[in-house]
DNA sequence: TTGAAAGCGCTAACAT
DNA sequence: ATGTTAGCGCTTTCAA
């Protein structure tokens, strides 16, 4: 007869058997008694019996096994870019928040690229978390294709599908760039340019049509627009280079993709001996820490990333709990901070 | 006779069993040749139709299972005081990298207070995690004892523990001091000031008897310390003021306990009209995003973040794997990065 | 080298 | 309202 494991080596965990054995009650009246939705079929007073024993003993009960009875782990994996991109961790945090006020945990992945994503897509299943939440950030994405046939639980942060497969929580775009371009025309600005993000990214591309679609609603033509070929600070100074070289009239205001490319645009600017907003103006997008610490201070707009977060674990939860109304998809609107580098 | 349990509706995930029937063998037989470790005590033949049978069915074992059986669940805890503080994130993808290389998965909670960081422990605890990675920052932390009692393997990161007992890995801020001090004095400057952080937080604490066992090394004393109440911009503002106020002569150098009170530290200078760095230098304490965008430019210490993470979780897994001579603390390195805040 | 079997701790269907 | 029991999928000891 195969001998008891040698394995639990560690500090003889307190298990249901214990607290049963303490109240004087079978294993599955504790559970019963210590169900998270609280105590059904058990009678107060056993209740009340078992919870201090399970109390005294210092009980915890033991995921792994629950997890592997009942198939829930009460753990949502997050997949990001890149953990030390400031847009992400306040995105996290209101993950983090709703899944801690449910009792569940947060895996958090860096993932970058669709090997690596893949990769860890097949991790996450293999740990059996209960659903994913993912902000990576390519469009046509054939990880939403895994992820569908997978049957894995699944919403996106920060980026739709294109599909409409997935749900999604995004900040308004369209109307980010409403408030960027009404403002700066209600400031008197004229030609507006538009330094566009990667357009393999979905908030490069929607940004750009968004762009579009707010001069065209006031009967304007874009003063110019010209591509980042990232989101970086240098990307933004070289691109305001070709623009200024390209372009004649020169734009008076460049709405910018993001806050790292109008902080390039400052030192292009300054290079050219423009002055910001008196020559040009300049908009930049994601309200990053500090961006009112330049000078000029940054206009920006701030999506409600918090918010986000929060919002797309409730989606999932509401998923995982078999909701049928949930919504496929949730547009929350950012808002326009207006600080000294629009006129 | 109780009836097999309804409750794996989801998509009848293959599993160990499928995959031996599949290559006619016996599951104790699969687990072997699928070990993590490489196949064991299995036939090249038979580990190889095992492994082919697996890919083709797409299994993929069930941690859940596993750490039922083995008591390990290839998860580790971080566990931060605020994930939105842009100290942490570099910190945090350090972790998860050396985690991921070791096919672990980091759980991480967001905690503030010794109540919610004592019961997210034990929500961990219950989870089964291998160890926890600590940044939550407060000296003579109860917490530890309930580590210590609770037999988790446990690192702090960020702050070392008073009593010695668990591992930690931070930055030098002797060093960090000593560079600063000595950086300034090379420039010519007399009478250095130290704005200090909250004395209960091992940062503040730590930082201040480093200023000032500096200053002694170099035979010189202080010129003036002040406590801020918070890591605020709004308590380097108001601590400044109050310094100013009081100190005569004043000090031709503020030492800042971080970046955000070098920049509250600015503000004040500014509307007493002193120039930083022709009246007073200002250094500050992290090199956070933009420090180098604000004008002038903050003279500050960066830590080694991301391989502070990096390191703390080596140190835990070397716990895990039981290694014997792994270190009980590590203070790393950080760097002097001179900008134009001072003279 | 492979098979057999027990059991990790918990839950839930069934019986009482 | 409570007890009995099987079994989630895996690992590992023991036997062959």
């Amino acid at each position: 007869m195969p001998r008891r494991s040698t394995l639990p080596p560690a500090t003889a965990a307190v298990t249901i058997r214990d607290v049963a054995r303490a109240a004087g009650v079978h294993v599955s009246t504790v559970s019963r008694a210590l169900a998270p939705a609280g105590p059904a079929g058990v009678s107060a007073e056993v209740a009340a019996a078992i919870k201090s024993a399970a109390l005294r003993l210092g009980y915890r009960p033991n995921r792994a096994a629950s997890a592997l009875r009942t198939g829930r782990t009460h753990t949502i994996g997050v997949l990001l870019p890149d953990i030390a991109n400031p847009l992400f961790p306040p995105i996290l945090q209101g993950i983090e928040a709703h899944a801690a006020a449910r009792g569940s945990f947060v895996l958090v992945a860096n993932a970058a690229g669709a090997v690596a994503v893949k990769a860890t897509l097949q991790r996450m299943l293999a740990q059996q978390v209960d659903g994913v939440i993912l902000a990576t950030a390519v469009r046509r994405d054939p990880m939403v294709d895994f992820i569908v046939e997978s049957g894995l639980n699944a919403v996106l942060v920060n980026r739709a599908d294109d599909s409409g497969r997935l749900a999604s929580v995004v900040s308004d775009d369209r109307l980010a760039m409403r408030l960027v371009v009404e403002h700066l025309v209600a400031r008197g600005c004229e030609r507006l340019a538009h330094l566009a993000g990667p357009q393999d990214l979905p908030t490069g591309h929607g940004r750009r049509l968004a762009f579009e679609q707010a001069l065209r609603d006031l009967g304007r033509r874009p003063g110019g627009i010209a591509h980042c070929k990232a989101y970086s600070r240098e990307a933004g100074r070289d691109t305001t280079q070709r623009l200024l070289a390209a372009r004649a009239p020169r734009p008076d205001a460049l709405v910018c993709c993001n806050d790292l490319v109008a902080l390039g645009a400052y030192d292009a600017l300054a290079a050219a001996g423009l002055r910001v907003p008196a020559d040009i103006s300049v908009s930049g997008h994601n309200d990053m820490q500090l961006a009112d610490l330049v000078h000029p201070a940054l206009t920006t707009v701030r999506p409600p990333l918090r918010e986000m977060g929060w919002r797309a674990a409730q989606l999932l939860f509401e998923r995982l709990d078999g909701l049928p109304l949930s919504p496929a998809a949730l547009v929350l609107p950012p808002e326009l901070v207006v600080r000294g580098s629009t006129r």
